[in-house]
DNA sequence: TCACAAACATGAGAAATCCTCACGATCTAA
DNA sequence: TTAGATCGTGAGGATTTCTCATGTTTGTGA
């Protein structure tokens, strides 16, 4: 939210370089997760968004060329964000300890990233939108993918590099559906949800990637 | 598509009494699927689906209260289709067939209806524009839940009612979204998604519901 | 067959929304 | 301090959703 616009980005028209300017994006930007968050995207008017950041419509076009880029510079802080939570739970330092430990411990990182960040769920619910932001979801999905696979792969298997990354795309694709389908209903549904989503990734994890026998 | 409009649908402004106008409807309903698969569903214009139906703006508008509610009437359409497809792949009476077999159909069945009906991708990455939407889309995979529900219970198991209740909607749901991972790539990497599907699924319901001993 | 009412079809235009741009204000470097 | 670059503004142009007064078509009873 509060993060810089990363320098690489395409869907920017214009790098505020004054620090008065610099203010003003990341004002839009929360008042945008803000406004997604109440009303959806579809509903929330750019005049709304502009207000709410207490500045006016022409300066919010001033950065952004359109509504849609609005989402998809959300959608990028998020997905650093994720990806860094991933990164650190996929850490293969960490590959000699019992792989259900590792899973349980990722799917709770990753459910507490949902829950504190309410604008998540309403900007990736909008992947569709646009080539740009599926794009944008399939890559973090593939980075994400790319974390586990190291992890992986520093554990004895018979499986290929290629079968692997396989295994891991699948595993967060899994992941990620059953924890939306999680916050869907009550509180204790949740917590069932997300038990069976560590069960599902074990039994299927398992008979791959044995776990290491203890350290001599 | 050429579905008469449900009697129970709330989303209809204007049930169609007499053929000309059930014409009609039913050609605004085809129209709006195309012209949805074609630009995508924000970019669809009223005046364009109304125009390809042959019709004006106004009579559309006569039927649907608004944009969404074509949506939703499509969406209708194809969780009905959807939905009969895969009773039949969990009927009951297959019970006694070897669970992976039955997995495999069922998983078949699902990717044919993906691939065959190309508004039906469209329509469902938009599940979450609306409330309504979002519960048509939760109370089909719900149902198809139910079918799933009802062909474990055919057979012995030391889970309660509700733990196979769960069980079924977490192999829904995951077979869904892996099934829409299936199609972001290549032919080939939609098989190779399709297969690892097929032995996520069977990895984790095999050891909860074992195949029945084959018949005296 | 004809007259009449109910159902239906139409498209101009009201309302809402996205986005532009000309102008004025503010900042920075020399 | 001042020239030039950067920035902020909001009226209004362009587009899209949706309404409704008006005219047309259809079914029915005499």
């Amino acid at each position: 939210m509060t993060t810089p616009p990363s320098p690489g980005s395409e869907s920017l028209r214009h790098l505020p370089r004054q620090t008065r300017s610099q203010e003003r994006f990341n004002r839009i930007l929360e008042a945008a997760a803000q406004v997604f968050a109440e009303v959806g995207y579809e509903k929330a008017s750019t005049e709304a968004i502009a207000t709410r950041a207490s500045t006016s419509i022409g300066s919010l076009y001033r950065f952004f060329p359109d509504k849609s880029a609005i989402l998809y510079a959300l959608a990028e802080s998020y997905a650093e964000q994720l990806r860094k939570v991933l990164a650190e739970a996929f850490d293969p330092a960490l590959s000699h300890l019992p792989l259900t430990q590792v899973i349980n411990e990722a799917v709770d990182d990753f459910e507490q990233f949902y829950i504190t960040q309410p604008g998540y769920q309403v900007v990736f619910a909008q992947t569709r939108l646009s080539p740009d932001l599926q794009k944008l979801d399939k890559r973090l999905d593939s980075e994400i993918a790319l974390h586990l696979e190291k992890f992986l792969a520093a554990r004895q298997s018979t499986l290929s590099p290629e079968q692997i990354r396989l295994v891991a795309l699948i595993s967060v694709e899994t992941a990620g559906s059953l924890q939306i389908l999680s916050l869907t209903q009550t509180e204790a549904f949740r917590q069932q949800v997300m038990s069976e989503t560590k069960t599902l990734l074990t039994r299927y994890l398992h008979p791959l990637f044995p776990d290491p026998p203890p350290k001599p």
